[in-house]
RNA sequence: CGGGCGGUGGCUCAGUCAGGCAGAGCGCUACGUUCGGGACGUAGAGGUCGCGAGUUCGAAUCUCGCCCGCCCGACCA
């Protein structure tokens, strides 16, 4: 928490971006800690948010052809144990129910770390021809992984996501929708969360436990650090052979069927939040944004009450225009007692894109001051007051631009941040400053990865598209080169 | 899980070394004056000092155990 005798301040970002994400997470009133270690409330204005970024992902999951389900939250320990690549990966993060009713359980029941396990046990009971396939299956739920180190939205030990599964009756179309997801999500990143994401393979130890292959969208945070924002995994037959999903195809053979998964958390709201803000707090993508405009009354002596009659005109005019097909969200802060200044700042802390003041002289000319939050510059609109309609200027063409400017920056930035190095030392200076990622050729073996990581933290991310030229070595072994590879710090 | 720091009113903290009436500023409530970048006055409300044992006539303060948070590593989304 920023240190101040008389304001609630907090941490500049450029200081310490850690300690800023920490403070505004709680004093924009996102979310707060529960008595339970490493969980977390979602307040309202957090929630909210959280919404927003759901139906725009959800809309893209339908639209992509997939139904809403749920499944349980228990999974039995007989079953969770079939796929041993799986069980191992995630026994240290299971959370077990021992007891219910007073009584011992005879048999312990995890609660979901995810839910191939649950899923593929009931596909197995359903499924019986080629001709029910492709299930296409995907539910909101919470998960619950007993994580050490834990950081609102980034990492919690209970956390909110979708989770996408499907099953296919032929390799090349689940492999094809592990592809076409992992688009989605990078899509939704960038034109949803102005966020701009790297996409590729991840290496056989960044793989999820259990997966043929597995894709992922990563984010760069302001520390140089990488976070990993969704993934996309072709799980080949694997989990269908442990859970006995299988059907009978076209020439009457009994097959297993070809399945992915993928996921997005809450933890791609946490990276948003930390990529845009700056010093006086969070900047929302308009998209996502649970308030579009603040309108701040600026009243003097008497006139308090057509002040605020004129904002709600004004407010009134606003919300019969639409942004991103619904209505414009407008909030007119008539709290009395808070200075203008006060109000000022405290829908900055909370990232509203745009302000409008409305004073006694503004409705006297006709016209009101609005205030963008990226460059927090003040231009004069025309209004008028009767109608509460505005002129000169399309608020929906502002929001939009609002969030292009917000991408647009993310993107420069990340891409500024991508560095090629010469050696292995330009390597670890790069890693350790926090300058960014680095795009080194890497021989794909797992015991350079290992070496790497132990000596420099850095792993790789995803191997970028292109392959390295002919002849290219690998950056740390000197071996022939495999792939172009992101490597950083991860979250 | 290691290393460091911390937990006292809603928030930030002083008080702990050297045991002896629980404090300050901000915030909150009421009223008044204010209002174009975090206003001011007056009067109030608000605390099992993280939890549990122990030592003591007496514990926020000393001892032991535990819980939680932050920062930095290791591990994983």
């Amino acid at each position: 928490m920023a240190k101040n005798d008389d304001k609630r301040f907090i941490t500049p970002k450029s200081e310490n971006p850690s300690q800023w994400y920490t403070d505004v997470i709680l004093q924009a009133e996102l979310a707060d800690y529960s008595p339970v270690r490493g969980c977390q409330v979602y307040r309202p204005y957090g929630f909210a948010i959280w919404e927003k970024l759901k139906k725009l992902l959800n809309d893209r999951i339908i639209a992509t052809g997939h139904e809403n389900t749920y499944y349980p939250m228990f999974i039995p320990k007989s079953l969770l144990d079939r796929e041993a690549e799986h069980v191992e990966g995630f026994a240290p993060e299971v959370a077990w129910v021992t007891k219910g009713g007073g009584k011992d359980l005879d048999e312990p029941l995890a609660i979901r770390p995810t839910s191939e396990v649950i899923i593929g046990v009931m596909w197995a009971k359903w499924l019986q021809s080629y001709r029910d396939l492709p299930y296409l299956h995907n539910q909101w739920a919470n998960v619950v992984r007993w994580e050490k180190a834990t950081r609102p939205f980034l990492r919690t030990l209970e956390f909110l996501w979708q989770e996408g599964h499907t099953a296919h009756a032929y390799e090349q179309e689940a492999r094809e929708e592990t592809a076409r997801m992992l688009e989605q999500y990078s899509q939704f990143a960038c034109e949803d969360l102005s966020l701009h994401v790297l996409n590729g393979i991840k290496s056989d130890s960044e793989k999820f436990a259990g997966a043929v292959e597995t894709w992922g969208i990563e984010a760069m945070m302001p520390d140089g650090k990488a976070l990993q924002s969704g993934t996309s995994h072709f799980l080949g037959q694997n989990f269908a052979k442990a859970y006995d999903v299988k059907f009978l195809a076209e020439d009457n053979t009994e097959q297993f069927a070809w399945t992915t998964s993928w996921g997005v958390s809450h933890r791609i709201m946490g990276g948003m939040l930390m990529v845009h803000g700056d010093d006086k707090g969070l900047i929302l993508p308009p998209k996502v944004a649970p308030i579009h405009i603040a309108i701040v009354p600026i009243t003097r002596g008497d006139n308090t009450d057509e002040v605020v009659a004129a904002c709600q005109k004004l407010a009134a005019g606003l919300r019969r225009e639409s942004y991103n097909g619904e209505a414009i969200s407008v909030k007119v802060d008539d709290r009395d007692g808070f200075r203008p200044g006060y109000k000022f700042a405290h829908w900055e802390l909370r990232g509203v894109p745009f302000r409008m003041e409305v004073g006694p002289r503004d409705i006297e000319e006709n016209v009101a001051i609005l205030v963008d939050r990226i460059s927090g510059e003040k231009r004069k609109v025309d209004v008028n007051y009767e109608t509460g309609s505005i002129g000169g200027v399309s608020i929906a063409k502002e929001l939009d631009e609002f969030q292009a400017q917000l991408y647009e920056r993310s993107r420069s930035e990340v891409e500024s941040r991508i560095i090629e190095v010469a050696s292995y030392d330009e390597f670890k200076d790069v890693i350790s400053s926090g300058r960014g990622f680095v795009l080194a050729p890497w021989d794909g073996k797992a015991s350079t990865e290992a070496r790497v990581k132990e000596e420099t933290s850095a792993t790789t991310r995803v191997m970028a598209p292109q392959k390295p030229d002919n002849g290219v070595k690998c950056l740390f072994s000197g071996d022939v080169a495999q792939y172009m590879a992101y490597f950083a710090s991860s979250y």
